[in-house]
DNA sequence: GTACAAGAGGACCTCTGTATCAAGAGGTCA
DNA sequence: TGACCTCTTGATACAGAGGTCCTCTTGTAC
């Protein structure tokens, strides 16, 4: 689905979206409203910097803001910096050579219409359909470590 | 999306899919029509037996045969296998705790459309849709001996 | 100009999924 | 019974994502 880094760049994109025209936040506050590590976070924000979403400001009095409003920021332009293009592919067997385009499997078009509800999910919703109005509680959550269940060996 | 091992086991079980009735396949042979590892494939073929989903009969004339006719194999009882249950969480923001079922984020219907979606695909689509009428190509495969099934040690 | 605040970035660590190796166990056949 | 075949299994290696540490660079305030 969404690597880690892809929704921790989403939630820190959706927390500087709270915040009022003008306004910065701290990297380290950042952290930890977000929950996301913040020399983790650091290294995200300087990749969503260099895609121009957002400003970074160094210095007494610096920090993060968006730099365009939050509803011009759909989630595609931030997931598709940190996921491969490969994450979706055109045939659920993304690897089995049979199933081309001129020959598809009988899934294929089945899978087509779930990929593209994806696909327009992200280019439909933006920052501030996942951002709550909760600008003053300062929540902070927990570090996300994606786990995998071990297979199961029984039934 | 999918991890390497579920599309691996899927591209292995349509293989057996297309084996006439009766007729097994070596672990050689399979690694090599579907372009798997042979020794990781080894690994995930025991993890589909203890499922039982395949019937793996070891010595001379032996090899893997599907347990279940194909259409009775839904590719969820196959990921399901592989992948843990936080894949697809209820929210595309799994690890912030703001969005509960309670007071949803804005996008929240939308992306509950688009899990279904990728659910019910996985629940409706059976092997026999993956699999392709490619039983002619590359015939390595051969009647299984007659004899017992190796009853296996859970379910 | 100096002290301090804050982001940038390289080196490195850890964990997990993916993959390989080698030996073992179960089965067939002459 | 022994040679041979084939799956099973534990140990181990490798690569990449996620995460930490430390130093450097840039900007502000006085």
């Amino acid at each position: 689905m969404l690597s880690a880094t892809s929704e921790y760049a989403l939630r820190a994109l959706s927390r500087l979206a709270q915040l009022s025209r003008g306004e910065a936040i701290l990297g380290r506050d950042l952290s930890q409203s977000t929950g996301v590590p913040q020399q983790y976070l650091a290294k995200i924000m300087l990749s969503l910097r260099n895609a121009g979403l957002v400003l970074a400001t160094r210095g007494t009095g610096g920090g993060y803001m968006l730099l365009r409003p939050a509803d011009a920021i759909h989630l595609i332009d931030v997931v598709s910096l940190f996921e491969g293009p490969s994450t979706w592919p055109h045939c659920l067997l993304r690897g089995d050579r049979k199933c081309t385009s001129e020959k598809p499997c009988t899934a294929h078009a089945h899978w087509g219409k779930v990929r593209n509800g994806y696909l327009e999910f992200l280019e439909h919703t933006t920052l501030v359909d996942i951002t709550q109005d909760t600008a003053h509680e300062t929540q902070v959550t927990r570090p996300l470590r994606k786990k995998r269940a071990r297979p199961t060996t029984n039934c």
